[in-house]
RNA sequence: GGACGGUUAGCUCAGUUGGUAGAGCAUUCGCUUGACGUGCGAGAGGUCAGGGGUUCAAGUCCCUUACCGUCCACCA
């Protein structure tokens, strides 16, 4: 017998306790039938927020439904606790930044505050329910992450798939480290478009130039013009005067160049954006570095040097101003790249970083992501989009602190490249030595101070937890060679271009072969409608640990299973609520159901009524629909369908069962027998498709009776789709008994029409039914069912033509 | 500027291959029915963003316009 309420709080952490203690979600590399999840470890980067809930609800879903549909489950659980993000937490936590303290320090500070951290999230996930193996927890600082990603490096290396180059590259003067393409975030600010005049001493003429970053003016290493634009033909090749600074530059003309735009002549500095550096390198120009690494300009520069370089751009200006060559001034927004992890805007420069090829190789990751199932499917096309537009290699190199080091070594007196052995990974270069020396003779050497940036490491989760860089030869290491490509790999849209592709490029590099075989992107969860979660605005309702306080586990699990894959959803309170409401229903039919079934006989096998036939064959009807949408990872539609079929089973068929189940006197022990039958296995049925969404209540109630029949140890474990082998789908049957179902609906809208109570009591009931209809099935006993639920003393059938109707209903 | 979504009831959203518009919440009316008042029953509420086309038939397919969102590009 159950509770009268359900207790949510003392129930939940039972079972999540019980499925640990007795290894319930605990993977077998021997299994038959392997379903495996390449689970995105959160960025270790402050407190987790309702997305993460979101997102990682919809991928344990999946896996629960995989697992009951006979599926060993890999999931392990991650945490991406290297790199910048973990970094800037640190920093904040400890009030320092991380070059003010040794590196040794820092990186102590991090690994403390990043374990408190993860130990929450353990905690805060399994509080959800989460089926993750928790033995297979992983972290990308961890040594095995550490030893996969230099072997990366070494693997990379050996098929010169990565080389060091200095050139320009994208640079946050905040973080101060170099950065990748994907990291970069727009943002819209106003600035000013600034119109100055250029002397041509040749020509004893202007040129008129549009710049917002008068600052840059020093850095001038070329004017361009377009060479269709007749007007400014004279200047091409001629030298032109920088303002201020005095020296001269030559005009080349490149059709990049947009007439139309500012005043059709562009200056080229080293270095301002894209287009600076391409010209850079295609005119061979020559370098004047004009900011430094910090965001300064820099010190040889006369007057401006050691600014900031808003401040230098505000006193250029005043001071062209002031010497007549600033002609007019433009107000603009425009979109600037910034540093998607602290906003700044980015710069260029040049130095020394090491890039993963990816250029050359376009058209096999975008062959490879043809290969992948996309859930939803338009969201290849962002993959897609991507590789086709990239611009840059991959640069995996940072001048940070807290991240995997790269395995190499400079020689002091030659500058040769000396890598790590591969037997010794991981290697920290700082704190070691190469085992020889030099080919050179030298024994000195210089380590390589950069780290990796996080996604160097993250790319690898496939391959770290297949144990890909273990002593094993890749040839007779069983685990990669069973679990590779993995099932699944799920994360939420904003990652396609980081995550997604950089994992592709490094599975299909290392192993050729693609990392898994289906991806599906969840949406985000937005605040308001286009407001995204934003931990500068008050969403502490929607913090997990409030929500936890207020609901339970399986209320916050339901609500989140709703929605479509893909789809960014609103965050409601309301249907929070209406979860409760589900949850509190499931109890009580269960209570219901229980009373009714103390005495139940699984053994034996009564006739059973027809509307008992209907409920089940409905049953199966609304599995297949949840099978259909679960293949294709629409978890929200499959619950869909199945609380569709829930609430009219509570609110119809129970009605219907109550007289026979309660008054075995008066129908018969058979007809009871019967209805017990349908009950036991819709009820377990019902608990079964539920347990994927709702975990816990359902193991509560599963384990308080039917486990004393089923036998296997938790409802997580039994079948889901079992049912349909016992039960089939009868079109003919259902079509009948829904027609059952109206016509007993359609006495409760007379009573309600009327006013009265719906257990009023109808004297007489007059029906016009086809005799067609009639002698389809076991019609006396359906007579019994409608007489007894509309709580009616006697029915009149009329024949008639075809279907039928309710002639008249007299009250007592 | 490009790509991809979206626009359906007051609100949040479903609508599979074209065949009479659905759910939850909110609202109105009624019902203390032996699981449940966190309940039950009934009702009201929609030119499916606008326009055009294909078709016997379009929320659904095609074209087009508008607006919203996301990602990308544009930083002179």
């Amino acid at each position: 017998m159950l509770e009268k309420k359900y207790n949510s709080k003392e129930s939940e952490k039972k079972w999540q306790d019980f499925w640990i203690e007795n290894n319930i979600y605990k993977f077998d590399i021997n299994s038959k039938k392997i379903y495996s999840i390449d689970t995105p470890p959160p960025t270790v980067s402050g407190k987790i927020h309702i997305g993460h809930v979101f997102s990682y609800t919809q991928i344990e879903i999946i896996a629960r439904y995989m697992r009951m549909k006979g599926y060993n489950i890999f999931f392990p659980f991650g945490f991406d606790d290297n790199g910048l993000p973990t970094e800037r937490l640190v920093e904040r936590k400890i009030g320092k930044k991380a070059h003010q303290i040794s590196r040794e320090e820092f990186n102590k500070n991090c690994l403390e505050i990043t374990h408190q951290y993860e130990a929450e999230f353990k905690e805060l996930f399994k509080s959800l329910g989460f089926s993750a193996d928790w033995g297979l927890i992983y972290s990308t600082i961890s040594e095995k992450a550490q030893k996969a990603s230099q072997k990366s490096f070494l693997d990379l290396y050996k098929k010169d798939l990565v080389y060091n180059s200095k050139s320009p590259s994208l640079w946050c003067t905040e973080c101060k480290t170099s950065i990748a393409q994907a990291e970069l975030d727009t943002k819209e600010v106003e600035t000013t478009f600034n119109y100055i005049k250029f002397r041509v001493p040749e020509l004893n003429k202007d040129l008129e130039i549009a710049t917002t970053r008068p600052e840059l003016l020093p850095g001038c290493v070329a004017v361009f013009v377009n060479p269709n634009d007749k007007s400014k033909s004279e200047f091409i090749n001629k030298e032109i005067e920088i303002p201020l600074f005095g020296f001269k530059v030559k005009i080349l003309s490149d059709d990049k160049v947009d007439i139309e735009k500012g005043t059709g002549a562009v200056m080229c500095c080293t270095f301002g954006d894209v287009t600076d550096v391409a010209w850079w390198k295609e005119y061979k120009l020559p370098i004047k570095n004009i900011i430094d690494k910090n965001g300064f300009i820099s010190e040889d520069i006369k007057k401006y040097g050691g600014l900031k370089s808003q401040e230098a751009r505000k006193l250029i200006i005043q001071d062209l101003k002031e010497s007549g060559f600033l002609i007019k001034q433009e107000v603009i927004t425009h979109q600037v790249g910034v540093h998607e992890r602290c906003g700044t805007p980015v710069e260029f420069s040049v130095s020394k970083q090491w890039y993963i090829d990816i250029l050359n190789h376009k058209s096999d990751f975008i062959e490879a992501g043809n290969k992948i199932e996309w859930y939803p499917k338009n969201m290849k096309a962002r993959y897609n989009d991507w590789v086709e537009n990239l611009q840059w290699d991959w640069g995996i190199s940072r001048q940070r602190y807290f991240g995997v080091p790269f395995p190499v070594w400079y020689c002091e007196e030659c500058g040769k490249l000396i890598l790590a052995d591969e037997k010794d990974l991981p290697v920290n270069p700082l704190t070691c030595l190469p085992k020889k020396s030099c080919e050179c003779g030298c024994e000195k050497f210089i380590p390589e101070k950069d780290v990796m940036d996080t996604w160097a490491t993250s790319s690898l989760t496939p391959l770290i937890n297949l144990n890909w860089a273990s002593d094993e030869e890749p040839e007779n290491n069983d685990f990669i060679k069973k679990m590779m490509p993995m099932s699944l790999r799920p994360n939420a849209h904003d990652i396609i271009r980081t995550w997604d592709f950089y994992t592709i490029v490094k599975n299909l590099y290392h192993t050729g072969k693609l990392p898994w075989e289906n991806i599906m992107i969840s949406g985000h969860v937005m605040a308001q409608k286009g407001e995204k979660i934003s931990k500068r605005k008050n969403n502490s309702n929607m913090e997990p640990e409030n929500l936890l306080k207020n609901f339970s586990a399986d209320a916050i699990r339901y609500w989140t299973a709703n929605g479509r894959l893909g789809n960014d959803i609103l965050f409601s309170e309301e249907e929070l609520r209406s979860a409760n409401k589900f949850i509190n229903k499931l109890w009580n039919v269960s209570k219901f159901a229980l009373m009714h079934l103390e005495d139940y006989d699984p053994d034996k096998k009564p006739e059973l009524w027809p509307m008992d036939k209907y409920i089940l064959s409905k049953m199966a009807k609304m599995l297949r629909e949840l099978e259909l949408n679960l293949d294709k990872y629409e978890s929200g539609l499959g619950l869909k369908a199945f609380e569709k079929f829930f609430w009219e089973y509570c609110d119809n068929y129970i009605e219907i069962v109550k007289h026979r189940l309660y008054n075995p006197d008066i129908f018969g022990k058979e007809a009871r027998e019967s209805g017990q039958e349908a009950l036991y296995q819709t009820i377990l049925q019902i608990l079964k498709t539920a347990a994927i969404y709702i975990p816990h209540i359902t193991e509560e109630i599963y384990q308080s009776f039917f486990i004393k029949i089923e036998k296997t140890i938790s409802i997580h474990l039994t079948r889901i789709l079992d049912y349909l082998s016992k039960f089939e789908i009868d079109e003919s049957l259902i079509k009948n008994g829904d027609m059952i179902i109206d016509l007993i609906s359609e006495t409760r809208k007379f009573k309600s029409e009327n006013n009265i109570s719906l257990r009023a009591k109808i004297k007489t009931l007059e029906l016009e039914i086809s005799t067609e209809l009639s002698e389809i099935f076991d019609f006396e006993k359906i007579l019994t069912d409608i007489k007894n639920t509309s709580n009616t003393s006697e029915i009149k059938i009329i024949g008639c033509e075809s279907g039928y109707k309710i002639k008249n209903i007299v009250l007592e």
